[in-house]
Order: C-alpha cells, then structure tokens, then sequence
DNA sequence: CTATAATCAATTGTTGACAATCGACCTGAT
DNA sequence: ATCAGGTCGATTGTCAACAATTGATTATAG
C-alpha cells in the first residue's frame, strides 16, 4: 500500500521530494523563521541539482512556506503575530464553509469517518501527548474538509494548516485545556453529521474565532510584559 | 510611472514575463480549456529556453490556471460548472471576510478610493460597454479586499479572479442585469464604507451566491435542453 | 483478426556551465 | 568621521545538452 502510494508518479520527481524534505524541516521547527536558504547548500545535502533545488523552493514559495527576494535570496518565511492573525481568520472563514457543505453532503461513509477521527481525538485527549493531540485535532479538521467534496478548498486548508503549524512552532500558541478543545469538536462534529449546515458553519468559525482572540490576548500580554521590562526602567 | 512599476525586479525575471504572457492568453480565451501547453513551442514562441518556460508554468499551476500530468504533458485548466461553482463558493467566502475587515478598518482614503471605483462602475454601466462594466466590477471587488489589510486574503483573491475569467469566458455565464448589479454594488459599498462589519459581510456573501444560483439554474437548463435534443428523439 | 510485446519518436525531467545581479567591503575625498 | 563611488566575491537567473519516461506504432504470435 505505502509502495504504491509512493510510486505515484508526483512523488518520484525530484522536485517533489526535495520540496517534501524541506517542507518537513520548515514545519517542524529545524529551520526557523527567516532562515536563510542557500540552493548550493540545499543542492548538495538533497544530492540533487540547483534547478531541482529552484523548481522545490518555487513550490515551498507558492505554499507561503518560503520568501524570495529576486536576485537576492531564499528564505524561510517570518513568523510574527500578524501572520499567525492571518491564517486563523482565513482558516475560519474556508473552514466555515467546509462544515456548510460538508453538513449538506455527508454520506454514511463520510459520517463513519468522522465518527473515527473525533474518536482518535478522545483517545489521544486522554493520553494527555500534546503532540498526538495537535496531530488528531489538524486531521479531524481535515476530515470535515474532506467531506465538502471541493477541490479547491481541500487544496487551500492543506497549505493553510502547513502554515498554521510552522507559525505554532515558532510563535508559541499554546493548546486550549483539553476538556473545551473536545467538547468544540464534538459540537461541530456532531452538526456535521446531523446535516446541520448552519450551525456547523457557525461552530467552525468561531471555533477558529476563539483561537484569533487567544493569540491577540497572549501577544497583548507579551508586549506589555517586554514594556514592563525595559520600560520605566 | 509606468516604467518604474516595470523595473520591479519581480517583473524583470524572464519567467515571471513568460507567465504573465501565457496567463493573459489563457484568461482572454485564446488558449481554450484542455489545450495542450508543449515547453518547447512556448520557448520558442516567447524565444526563452525551457526551464525559464517550465518555471513559467509551475507558478501558472498554483494559480489554477494549468495542470501537469507528470512526464506527459501540461495543458491548460478544465472549464465546466463544478469548476465555477468551486470559484463562486470560495469567493462568497474570501469576499465575506474581506468585506467585513474593510468595514471595520475603512480609513478615509479608503472610503475615497472605494466611491471612486463605484463611480467607475456607474459609469461603465451607464455606457453599456460590457468588458468595461466587468473589469469595473472586479476592480470594485479588489478595491474592498485591498482594503482588509490581509495579505494572504489579497493575494488568494487575485489568483481566484484570475481563475473566474478564465471559466466565465468559456462556460458563458452572462452578466445580470445592470440595474441589480450597480444597486448590489451600492449596497455593499455603503455597508463597508459606513463600517457595517456584519452587514457588508452578509451582502457580499449573498452577492456571490446569487451568481452560484445562476450559474446552476444555467447549467440545468442548458442540460435539460440538451437532453430534450438527443432524448426522447 | 486479435491480442500482446517490442520499438521508436516525442516530450518532459535533470543537470552543469555560463551570465547577470546584488550587497559587503574597501578606498578616498570632504 | 562620514559619505560617495568602485571593486569583488557570493548568489541567483538563464541556458542548452543529456537522461528518463511515456504513449503511439509496428511487428509478431496465436
């Protein structure tokens, strides 16, 4: 199954893998944000040539995951309070929309796999591994996003959450208590499979609402406290 | 002006050139949905080498507008109404959280410049030139997310217009009568400009599925009708 | 005549060399 | 000491040759 996945033609170019490789060090936080990135050096690591290197950076730039400034540099993209500010209203607005149309297609099938995930969810809730959390919580969303049959939607929200978890890395964005975080799911989920569209639509954004207003808090408070600091001093 | 606008050095790379070049024969339907894209002919037409083209049409994927087969062929995107309804959805989405960033933000220069692109569509309207009414129609558009101050969301919204041109030119959605776009218009530029945040939303929301709903009833009605020729015959 | 396998031309994928550009460093004048 | 200008190394941009893959064509066996 894993061999034939990987024998997908997509995943033998070079390009592909080159920018899987570096997709994978962005995200998990080894490159950090505004990481120069040298194509010779890239190119000598991933034992490829430059042009691969280019074509993979083209890619990771187009997945707001990289910054180019022509004739000048790669590197990897900032991380700051407004970006994270970005990605979260345009998660609950593409995300709204999923659990809309999802709430209005849902197939038995559909139900079943969510049902599945919002379990896999509870369970790493109660194995308390906040990595194993972070993991079931993105893949219950994508399920939902899944489930709205829309390419390019599917397509969008992949790309958003590769930056959503680069810029958790980096910008600190601690998980609500686990008890809310279920409970959120559970509600959307269970909109979803009832067919209700609305409120479905309406869970997923302020689900994601909820997120914006913690990060502006916690930053308020980071300022304020770096004021404190090295202010009246 | 113009000139210092052209010497960015973004315009100046070959494959960004190469890309606007091959972007505009798309979107203005010279190159029909499924046409075959072959690297060499466009290098030689646009006399640059191949990898500049095939870069050119990497940055043409992530806009929608051309798809790779991997070691077979690109060819230029698919037009059908499963496409457009994917384009008018999105949008609905993106332009009601812009609309209702730019409600909330709406600074006087931005108020100025938004009566001014309404008056441009007034006017287009008022002449009856139907390219101008259409370009004026997106501009106002653009000038609303422009005024969200979110990134992410311009520049997604950029590429989805793009990609709604490409898609009304061939699968002929007509315009709706001038009347109810110019007071649909209207409506939503007092919603922003008067900093009605839920207001402007819902009418841009709304302004977008009006053209999904008839879209669909089209697409019905051309179905039924072809179905009328070859059926019961 | 059909189905299967081998062949081949057309096309895309990859590479290394060459050209253009930029920013840091150095120089010298005011 | 500061700033304008020039030089140079490092890095990115572009190209043309080479390799790999594909789909169509042809040959061949049943």
């Amino acid at each position: 199954m894993v061999a034939l996945e990987s024998l997908k033609s997509q995943d033998r170019l070079l390009d592909r893998q080159a920018a899987n490789s570096i997709r994978r060090q962005i995200v998990n936080g080894i490159m950090p944000p505004r990481h120069r990135l040298l194509e010779t050096e890239l190119a000598g690591n991933l034992e490829v040539s430059r042009g691969t290197i280019r074509s993979a950076l083209m890619q990771l730039a187009a997945e707001g995951l990289v910054c180019q400034v022509a004739f000048t540099k790669w590197e990897v993209a900032p991380a700051s309070v407004h970006e994270a500010w970005e990605l979260y209203t345009l998660r609950a607005a593409l995300e709204a929309l999923a659990a809309r149309l999802a709430a209005e297609r849902a197939t038995p099938a559909d139900r079943a796999e969510l049902e599945k995930a919002f379990a896999e969810l509870e369970k790493a809730a109660g194995g308390g591994d906040r990595e194993a959390i972070i993991d079931a919580d993105f893949n219950l969303h994508r399920v939902v996003v899944g489930m709205s049959g829309h390419g390019r939607l599917i397509q969008q929200h992949e790309k958003l959450i590769q930056q959503v978890r680069f810029q958790m890395t980096h910008i600190g964005l601690t998980a609500r208590d686990y008890h809310h975080l279920l409970e959120d799911h559970r509600a959307l989920k269970d909109a979803v499979a009832n067919g209700d569209a609305d409120e479905a639509a309406r869970l997923a954004q302020t689900h994601n609402s909820a997120e914006v207003e913690r990060l502006l808090a916690e930053s308020v408070e980071e300022k304020s406290a770096a004021a404190g600091r090295k202010g009246p001093g």
